[in-house]
Parts: C-alpha cells; structure tokens; sequence
DNA sequence: TGACAATTTTAGACTTAACTTAATATATTA
DNA sequence: TAATATATTAAGTTAAGTCTAAAATTGTCA
C-alpha cells in the first residue's frame, strides 16, 4: 500500500556514503558516516531508520550497517550516475575534474534513468572507438579552447 | 549583510512562469501564474513576495506582475539552461521530445554555470558546423539506435 | 451607483525534510 | 569494573512549500 517512490537527495547520499564506506572497511559504523557527511551521529541514525524501512540496509541497534541486495543495487546505481556524470563533463565537455566531480555530484541525484542510458551510450561511443580519442572529439575540445574549428569539419562538405 | 544565494527550484519554477507569461501577455496577474503551474493564488503570492524581496519582480498589491531588469535577467538565465539542456538531450542524445523536456526542466535548476558554458559552446559546435549534421553524430544516433559503429570510425585509424 | 463576481491577500495551519542538542543507553577496553 | 567511545532517543529548530478559509479589494454591468 505504501508508496515508495524515490529517495531524497539526501538519502541518496547516506546510500551512497555507507556503499562507499563499507568498499574499503569492511563494516560501516554510524560514526563512520557521519564523520564522511559531516553531520553528527544522530542525523545518522534517523537517516539509517529510513533506509532500513525501505529495506535497503540493515542494522541491528548499536550494532554495523550494512547494505541489503537492493541497497546494494541502489547505491551502485547512484554511483554509476555520478561517476557517468562526472566522466561525461570532465573527458567529453573538458570540465576541470574539480568542477566535473561537483557536478557530478549535485546531478547525480536528479538525471533519469532514461537520460542517464543516454549519456552512457554516448561515452561508450566515445571511449570505446577502436582508434583512440576521436578526431571529432579533438575538434571540440580545439574549439573549446580558442574557439576556432580545426580543418577537418569544412573539408567534410556537403553530405546533407 | 543579507546572504542572498541561489534561488529555490520553486523560485524559479515561479520567475520562469511569470517570464514565459509575459512573453504572450502583456500583463501578468497572480492568477494567470497559479493556473499555469497548478497552485493556488495563495501559493502565488507568497512566492512573489519573496522574489519581490529579492528585486526580480515588482508587485502593488492587487495589481500586476512584472520583472524588475534583475528578473528578466535570471529569468532568461534559467530559460537559456532550459533550452540548452532540452537540445542536448533531444538533438544530441537523441531523446525523445518529451523526455528531453521533462529531464531540461529538474535539471535546469541543478545545472551550475561552467557545465552550462561547456554544454552550450558542444551545441554550437555541433549546430554551426559550417556543413550541415556532422558526420560523427550521425554515427551516433547510429550506434544508439542499432549499437553499431559505422565504417567511418575504423577507417579513420591509427591517429592516437 | 450599487451589488455581485472575480480576484487578491492574509492568517493560520500542515507536512515534510533535514538537521541539531542534550540526555540516556550500550559497548569496549585498559 | 570504571572510564571512554559510540549509539540512540527525545525533543526541538529551521525552512520550504503548500493549503484552506476568511477578509479585502477591484471590476463590471444592470
């Protein structure tokens, strides 16, 4: 009967964080968390509650958190939204990586599964081309850089 | 001494209706904009008096709507990021119209102003090359819609 | 011109989200 | 086992965004 929907930003970045923690820690504690957000230990634990109602971590009182399949499945999805995000404004759009993680890390939480699938194809496109960096993708970042296109567009001509 | 940061997405959401509003009508009322985002006029003006407050509206009571200098100023700033984003997804990404719509306007309000900088000089690339749709961007909506690369791309080799 | 209709405004309340502090409870460990 | 670290709860704050209902104003037209 309960409606889930999606999860707040906010949420999302608890998922994310505890995913995160738990790849080089082995457990994830409440202070862990809250010393990677940057909040205090009870905010931590409100949003934990939350997460546990949705079944997307588990956590016996005083005790580690860890993440259910589906909160796995989440968090890695966040994390590939962000890490998508963040490749595609630093590599395609020459974004300092600084801004491009920043970036990353605001839309991250608000591009569609559909735009995001998008954005995938294209990097694949791009970083997967059998000959290295595309002569196309030098182009722009040429013309990124002082504005001018390089040769190769008007000799194309005409194929309309 | 007022710190004035950025606008709510609701804000906004508001700024770009009473702007897009008064591109068709002359004149604005509270009603004309509750109906166009489906609130109440009480919603409405709440939210003017906040804008207000910031200088991007001006209001007498009972009277009209208009944007100050400062409002049409932000206002086209946030619809610029709108079209920018609308364009990316739908010519670029190939989306469908209303996707790349509904994905412009959440995004429009996230998007910080570098990405836009960067994303606006991709699509002028793109759109003003001296000769018509590039060829790599045919290739693609190519390989998005069938996931193969067409010949160009191998016979371009070994350009490291 | 005066009353009715439409519109606007205010006041007050509600909901949700996200966070905090301070007090209490549980674990850990020296 | 007492001191320390950690976790939880309870209660409260702030902020945004909305609503309803009542009051105020304005516009219109018979």
């Amino acid at each position: 009967m309960k409606d889930k929907g999606r999860l707040t930003s906010s949420l999302e970045d608890y998922l994310e964080a505890i995913w995160l923690l738990s790849r080089e820690s082995k457990v994830v504690r409440v202070r862990d968390v809250a010393r990677y957000l940057g909040v205090t230990p009870a905010s931590v634990v409100s949003a934990v509650k939350v997460l546990a109602r949705r079944r997307l971590v588990e956590h016996e009182p005083y005790g580690y958190i860890s993440l259910t399949d589906k909160g796995v499945e989440q968090a890695t999805q966040i994390y590939k939204r962000h890490t998508i995000l963040a490749r595609f404004f630093r590599d395609i759009l020459g974004l300092d990586p600084n801004s491009a993680e920043r970036t990353a890390c605001i839309l991250e939480h608000h591009i569609s599964e559909k735009a995001l699938t998008r954005l995938t194809k294209f990097l694949e496109f791009v970083e997967e081309c059998p000959d290295a960096t595309p002569y196309w993708l030098k182009g722009l970042h040429h013309y990124m850089k002082t504005g001018k296109r390089s040769v190769i567009c008007p000799l194309r001509g005409k194929q309309r």
